[in-house]
DNA sequence: ATAGGGTTAG
């Protein structure tokens, strides 16, 4: 039994030996996080005076490992320990560790946490300013909860913090997202009557929230009001308009806005960008009215405005999807990489993983083998797919073959373990041991991580084929 | 505060 084997390829969770560098990063984090998480759990009162008492030096790994700790029972603490730890100057929450803590602190299913919170710092006295509050906001926004945000917005003046715009704009975006426009207005009336002033990012949530409930008019009103609180309506706010016009179906009205924006008179403050004509050539495809799209494209080359990797996607997808031949789809693609701002892999990787989406794959196949001729380096979604299908289709020997020239080119990729475990499994359930054990050590090298499951497959259908060799060169490497 | 198809690492 090939026991090397099985212990280098299964979870880290469950291996023993963790490379040196690793295991001393880990120890550390460990033991800082194990002080605080002491301190946590002993402690009955000001939680945040003792946590600031164990002086530890915070960083990102530390404030998981102390979370993970936690046990539901925990999750209040928990909660207080993320919070004060996010006041500190010395660290700052990124957006990751925000919605990892809503993760592990359940607070999507159990928003209520935020309210005891906050209800325990004014029992406890605590000391709370806008920086603490503006932390539960955001923890809010991460959880996507509009009524807990606006609760906690009525919660400032108990603890004498005033709310400043960035605190409405945080929960008039909530509530404008999901449509509650009524609340959202409300909350801007409300705003001017505390001496604060709705500012671009204020109108850019409304008139969002407006255009998604196809309420055109409404943004407008918004659009022409900005200039009351000397506010200039910029290319964003702008393009949300327009997107939302699109959506509306009116696709001559949104060409006359998009002329617009073109105008020098603007002062270029609102020219358009790559986003405005890309939302524009999307809705042409999707109103496959290609043709259309295509002519939009070429007043951005003449704009001297770069394509990107989403205008690329979405032209090439609705080339494809319009049925047109190879011919128009490789003068597409020619157009796009001229312009820059696309390379010639975007556009195949692209192309590839459209016409697979669209059951396409003898197409999708050429095109993939096209690539690889031309010398243009496929990137990791393409090569996944393509992976993906060959396995379903079990052509394991071809794709392990495309997988040996791929890893040739040292493509900068993600193939997911889980299609590399089934390639595995595949060669070894039609007996090609030799590809077999080549892409297990490739494996081995790149110290990938599978799942048990997957592992004990493999170790299975070894023992069906019986072969010796493969067993040795499993074991020894 | 910007669209989308899996980017990184946290």
């Amino acid at each position: 039994m090939p026991n090397s084997l099985i212990s280098r390829l299964v979870s880290p969770s469950l291996r023993s030996q963790p490379s040196k560098i690793s295991a001393l990063r880990f120890l550390t984090t460990v033991s800082a996080a194990e002080r605080l998480y002491g301190q946590l759990q002993g402690c009955t009162s000001n939680l945040e005076k003792e946590l600031a008492s164990a002086n530890v030096q915070l960083d990102s790994s530390c404030i998981n490992e102390v979370l993970r700790r936690c046990d539901p029972n925990q999750f209040q603490s928990g909660l207080r320990f993320f919070i004060w730890a996010g006041t500190l100057s010395s660290h700052r929450h990124s957006a990751y560790m925000y919605t990892k803590a809503c993760d592990i602190l359940k607070i999507r299913a159990k928003p209520d946490l935020i309210k005891y919170v906050i209800e325990s710092y004014r029992k406890e006295e605590c000391f709370v300013n806008v920086k603490t509050m503006r932390i539960v906001l955001t923890l809010c926004n991460q959880a996507n909860l509009a009524d807990e945000a606006l609760w906690v917005l009525r919660k400032f003046p108990e603890f004498n913090v005033c709310a400043d715009t960035v605190a409405y704009n945080l929960v008039i975006r909530l509530f404008a997202d999901k449509g509650d426009l009524n609340i959202a207005d409300m909350l801007i009336k409300e705003m001017d009557c505390v001496g604060l002033y709705p500012d671009v990012i204020t109108y850019t949530s409304m008139i969002n929230g407006y255009c998604n409930a196809g309420k055109i008019d409404e943004a407008w009103r918004l659009a022409k009001e900005m200039s009351k609180h000397d506010c200039v309506l910029n290319t964003v706010t702008y393009s949300r308009i327009l997107e939302g016009v699109c959506k509306s179906g009116d696709m001559e009205r949104a060409l006359e806005l998009l002329a617009e924006m073109e105008k020098e008179d603007g002062g270029g403050l609102i020219s358009p960008n790559a986003v405005t004509y890309t939302l524009v050539i999307q809705a042409f495809c999707e109103k496959r009215r290609v043709e259309e799209a295509l002519l939009v494209l070429d007043r951005m080359g003449n704009r001297g405005c770069m394509p990107n990797r989403v205008t690329a996607c979405v032209l090439i997808q609705g080339v494809l999807e319009n049925d047109e031949d190879v011919k128009a789809l490789s003068k597409l693609i020619d157009k796009l990489v001229k312009l820059g701002g696309v390379s010639l892999s975007e556009c195949f990787s692209s192309a590839t993983v459209s016409l697979i989406r669209m059951k396409r794959w003898e197409e999708a196949e050429k095109i993939f083998r096209l690539m690889l001729v031309r010398g243009v380096r496929p990137d990791g979604l393409a090569c996944s797919h393509v992976f993906r299908e060959l396995c379903l289709l079990e052509r394991y020997l071809d794709c392990f073959l495309l997988y040996q020239e791929i890893e040739k080119k040292d493509v900068k990729s993600t193939i997911d373990s889980d299609i590399h475990a089934v390639l595995l499994l595949g060669l070894c359930q039609q007996g090609n041991s030799w590809e077999a054990a080549k892409l297990a050590k490739s494996m081995l090298d790149k110290k990938m991580r599978l799942k048990v499951s997957h592992v004990e497959k493999i170790i299975e259908a070894l023992k069906k084929t019986g072969d010796e060799d493969l067993m040795s060169r499993f074991s020894t490497d």
